[in-house]
DNA sequence: GGTGCCGGGCA
DNA sequence: TGCCCGGCACC
């Protein structure tokens, strides 16, 4: 298999492409590549290995032994950015000091409050680092997968279901919901209930549970104070405690973050040999339970990572002040913003999603990872913008009852799906929705 | 017969 | 909750 499969790249998430960035190539698809062999098709069911019994298979991308991150060193090509304002003056540059950029020198250090999670040790030798709330992003995204099928549907009315459900008229076999049979209020047909009548569904993944980093707009130097302003303070929008966060650890000296370069925007699930700087959130409880039973065993081929990309502090008070608390974004599951590279250093157009056709794209230099674009792309998404952009609605713009009733015989979308496109020999390629045979979330209609 | 995916079961 | 599949409508 020689040319390798980006597809995700059309749809869920945008991978930032650099050629560097591409260079280390993950194992993730490769574990699942292994379980849908050892799945086998055309078994029966009863003698297939089901369930998690067996365990996922970890990703090959490093572990307890795995080597850390580079560690401080000379950095003599990275020249002073911008986003070090408070960098004493004079002094020469110290990319790999654990101090950071934005503290006052001098100035009290900020310490997290108590239970704040300390970013997650790097697993990777090129230091790929989860994304923590990308993994509810991934609960989420499981969440719509068994709404759909459980009715209470969050992707959005995309349509389909339900114009088929009526033009199909009523099944003849039990075709409700347990919750429609039991007349309870996720009662609804797959598709009907949206942000708009049901926003409940939207805020509990959508908050963002960070909510002891103070402010810290004082602790930025007066360069950067408009950018600060210009950012609406409000308690879940804090592009600064992930910063924090690693300005503390490097300051506690467990878990050290080298806060070093310009501020870095990580949207690809391969780290380059830098340093992040932000983790920002917490993990969703469930999860963060979890990885601290587990404090070294990871799921490395559903976790979410994210790259680095440095970005310049104009473009980034663009994109981070075209936020506003009461932005429509809110109501808006975290879709990721499908991000491309022409534009590296342009973060507004970063987090707007491009149009793009969902073709899949065949790149020699991709990562087996990024084959897996449902997963791995899903949380290509900038740590410090958690909330999309409201261009990102795409699946969660209720489809007008109208135009439901007014075709009732919507034909059957021209898209392939993963399944034709793929084959069935490469099941493992599939988006996760048609691998569990619901609709596609790669090739939309 | 192939495809897309809803509904539901299993662990 | 993650994963899988029966079975149906449609092509
Ligand atoms: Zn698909």
């Amino acid at each position: 298999m020689g040319a390798r499969l980006a597809p995700a790249a059309g749809r869920l998430g945008m991978l930032i492409q650099r050629e560097s960035q591409w260079a280390c190539a993950g194992g993730g698809a490769a574990g699942r590549g292994a379980r849908a062999a050892r799945r086998g098709r055309g078994r029966p069911a009863a003698s297939r290995p089901r369930g998690a019994g067996g365990g996922r298979l970890r990703a090959g991308v490093g572990g307890p032994a795995s080597p850390a991150r580079p560690g401080p060193g000379p950095c003599p090509e990275r020249p002073p950015s911008p986003l070090q304002p408070r960098h004493p003056a004079g002094r020469p540059w110290r990319p790999s000091a654990l101090r950071c950029p934005f503290r006052v020198a001098g100035a009290p250090r900020p310490v997290p409050p108590a239970g704040t999670p300390r970013p997650r040790p790097c697993r990777c030798p090129r230091r790929r680092r989860a994304l923590p709330w990308a993994a509810a992003l991934r609960a989420w995204s499981s969440r719509c997968l068994r709404s759909q099928s459980r009715g209470r549907r969050t992707w959005g009315s995309r349509g389909r279901g339900r114009g088929r459900e009526e033009r199909r008229g009523p099944r003849r076999r039990r075709r409700t919901s347990r919750c429609q049979r039991r007349g309870e209020p996720g009662s609804r047909a797959p598709g009907r209930e949206t942000p708009q009548e049901n926003p409940g569904w939207t805020r509990s993944w959508l908050r963002q549970p960070s909510p002891v980093c103070p402010p810290a707009p004082s602790f930025w130097g007066p360069q950067l104070q408009p950018v600060a302003q210009s950012l609406a303070w409000s308690p879940g929008r804090r592009p600064w405690c992930g910063h924090w966060a690693a300005a503390a650890a490097a300051e506690t000296g467990a878990g050290t973050w080298p806060v070093t370069g310009p501020l870095r925007l990580s949207l690809h699930p391969h780290c380059p040999p830098r340093q992040p700087i932000s983790y920002s959130g917490n993990l969703p409880q469930r999860r963060e339970s979890r990885r601290q039973a587990e404090p070294e065993q990871s799921d490395g081929e559903e976790d979410f990572y994210y790259t680095e990309l440095d970005v310049g502090m104009d473009v980034l008070t663009d994109g981070l002040s075209s936020l506003s608390p009461a932005s429509p974004s809110a109501s808006v599951p975290p879709a990721s913003p499908r991000l491309e590279l022409p534009e590296p250093r342009t973060l507004s157009s970063l987090l707007h999603p491009l149009a793009l056709p969902p073709v899949p794209v065949l790149s020699p230099v991709a990562p087996r990872e990024a084959r897996r674009g449902d997963d791995a792309c899903q949380g290509c998404l900038a740590p410090t913008r958690p909330e999309p952009q409201p261009t990102t609605v795409r699946t969660c713009v209720p489809t007008p009852p109208s135009r439901l009733g007014a075709s009732p015989r919507k034909p059957r979308g021209d898209a392939k799906k993963c399944r034709k496109v793929y084959g069935m020999d490469h099941r493992h390629l599939w988006c996760t929705a048609c691998r569990w045979k619901k609709a596609c979330q790669r090739f939309l209609d």
